[in-house]
DNA sequence: ATGAAAGCGCTAACAT
DNA sequence: ATGTTAGCGCTTTCAT
């Protein structure tokens, strides 16, 4: 490995002489400048990322924490961060996390013996050691989707947009409208809660068992969702799922079924990823503002590490509607 | 932050002793390390890599690179060699890639900054100095889905599953089959291939024209190639997609055209992602034995590393046809 | 068994 | 403007 000293030693000056080069500093001679920059061209050394963030106590890294079986939703926003935080200067370390505790114990020790400038949180950790450590040494922290007292958050409002698919449901005609959703994270429990809260609304009656919770928002759970509430009652003719995946298996197991979506039964989604615009029938669902929010996260996580702004306020952002062809009119 | 000095410290012990208590070194008396496991216990202390891999001058870290629109299938195999990797005591680094040379070159010099242990490539780099590097300084390497020569590679035989899932369509009666590839990288290249040599090999005549060529793998290409292949000739009964994400955009403009798939149209396609199994119609394709391959990438790239053996023969593995819904007998 | 000291590659404070 | 020096947190000789 090429080190400064070699270069330093090529062309006949001291490591720091080096160091201002490469760093930009300019009280340099700029004959000398012009004579390292060429050596260090020839040579191709680049700076040792580990030595250069010990000394500085800082890596220009941040850290993404995200469930290694992240979906289409979570990888689609990530590389939006990741892209802006790259125009920030920083790069990117990823902590996959499994659903384990034990898993987010091992996460927040690798954390620890990172030199991290801040950390992005895509993935909702249940451990309060966690959120203590973040709180204590108050590394820069933004969480994705989710929220946690004293750590800049940002999320949709994730029981009104909820509503509003289940309304769009209901200005379709429909009144008898279950739900498919998870328990594992809040977001899960809050697009349930706006569920129930639309059909309370447009004074519709609803019993807890209009919402099968499924353990994980994958297709495969899709399917499975579909078939408990198929088992249940097969007097339904709408359907809201709590993620596309989620919707795409639903779909699958009312058409095996010999049920046509959208005709017999509406089908809805949430997160409006890539590939819902393209599978048949195409999926209505509700939007996040994926471009937006991913510049927020780090944006802000920018602001809070270079000291500009260290506010820890919610910022919630507008969603939208987006009506395809998997939602119709109720039969009458 | 908690240093070992700190430990060292409150241990009334030197740093060396509770670096060795740290490392499992046994030459150390057994009140002592208990006295010492103690206090890392309570302070919560955890190492610095960035320190540790200055004197080990290696980090336990392997680099993976990956295009920044990795597609479904490069996602799964990463997660799986990540897990993989995990099990061997690395951690995994990304380096997301763009298409521009630029973002090659920035990546190289990123990977000249970090001390890592070794690299994983499931993205065709295209620039030669890439390769340079890594065949210079003799940095362990893995190449997967792709070859170069001198690097450790692991992929299946693109050509011969490509002739594979064309016989499966000739089988079934067509012969007016089209493809949908991609000119990017080599695999689409070989596929296309494969499918010429299917035809060849069956006596079906075909022209240059028979396959479009797309920029990039994914569904909205998928639609593009459809469209242009149904602008040149509506004539034909099947089209084999390079990948799964093609033959899902493809499948969308047949649909959206009211030509119904499979029946005037069968579809095949590569990868075996995993919606392809939940979509309508669910997806005949070639399975990659992505656990298998994900293994054995790790195990091949640990073992480089550790010495134990660095032989870079190409490790080619089998696939299987999936069949499913989008593909039937040709009609008579 | 334990500690002191050197050094990994780098930057910054301090001299000059 | 440039070099010398110290030190970031850690591991590893080398003494003892």
């Amino acid at each position: 490995m090429i080190s400064i000293k070699d270069i330093a030693k090529q062309a006949g000056m001291s490591a720091a002489t080096v160091s201002r080069v490469v760093n930009g500093k300019n009280n340099v001679n700029a004959e000398k400048r012009k004579q390292i920059l060429e050596i260090i061209e020839e040579t191709g050394y680049v700076p040792n990322k580990a030595a250069r963030s010990m000394v500085l106590q800082r890596s220009f890294t941040v850290g993404i924490v995200i469930p290694d079986t992240f979906n289409m939703f979570q990888r689609q926003l990530f590389s939006i961060i990741e892209r802006y935080l790259e125009t920030f200067g920083y790069h990117t370390i990823f902590f996959f996390v499994q659903f384990e505790t034990s898993s987010e114990e091992t996460c927040l020790n690798r954390l620890k013996a990172e030199t991290l400038d801040g950390i992005i949180l895509i993935h909702e950790i249940k451990i309060p050691a966690f959120y203590d450590y973040l709180l204590r040494t108050g590394l820069p922290a933004v969480t994705a989707t989710f929220s946690y007292p004293g750590i800049a958050s940002i999320h949709v409002n994730e029981e009104q947009a909820s509503t509003d698919a289940v309304n769009h449901l209901i200005g379709l005609g429909h009144r008898k409208i279950k739900m498919i959703s998870g328990d594992g994270f809040t977001f899960g429990r809050q697009r349930a809660e706006g569920f129930f809260q639309a059909l309370t609304a447009a004074d519709i009656p609803w019993e807890e068992r209009s919402v099968v919770f499924v353990p994980h928002y994958t297709s495969e759970f899709g399917m499975y969702g579909m078939r408990e509430l198929l088992l249940r009652d097969r007097d339904f003719s709408a359907v809201f799922a709590a993620t596309d995946e989620l919707a795409i298996g639903a779909i699958r197991v009312l058409k095996d079924e010999g049920i046509r979506a959208p005709e017999d039964v509406s089908v809805i989604g949430f997160d409006d990823i890539d590939i819902s615009s393209y599978i048949v029938p195409r999926l209505t669902t509700i939007r996040q503002p994926l471009g937006e929010m991913g510049e927020q996260i780090a944006l802000t996580l920018h602001r809070h590490i270079s000291g500009m702004n260290s506010d820890t306020r919610q910022q919630v952002f507008s969603y939208r509607l987006i009506v395809r062809e998997s939602t119709c009119a109720a039969a009458r």
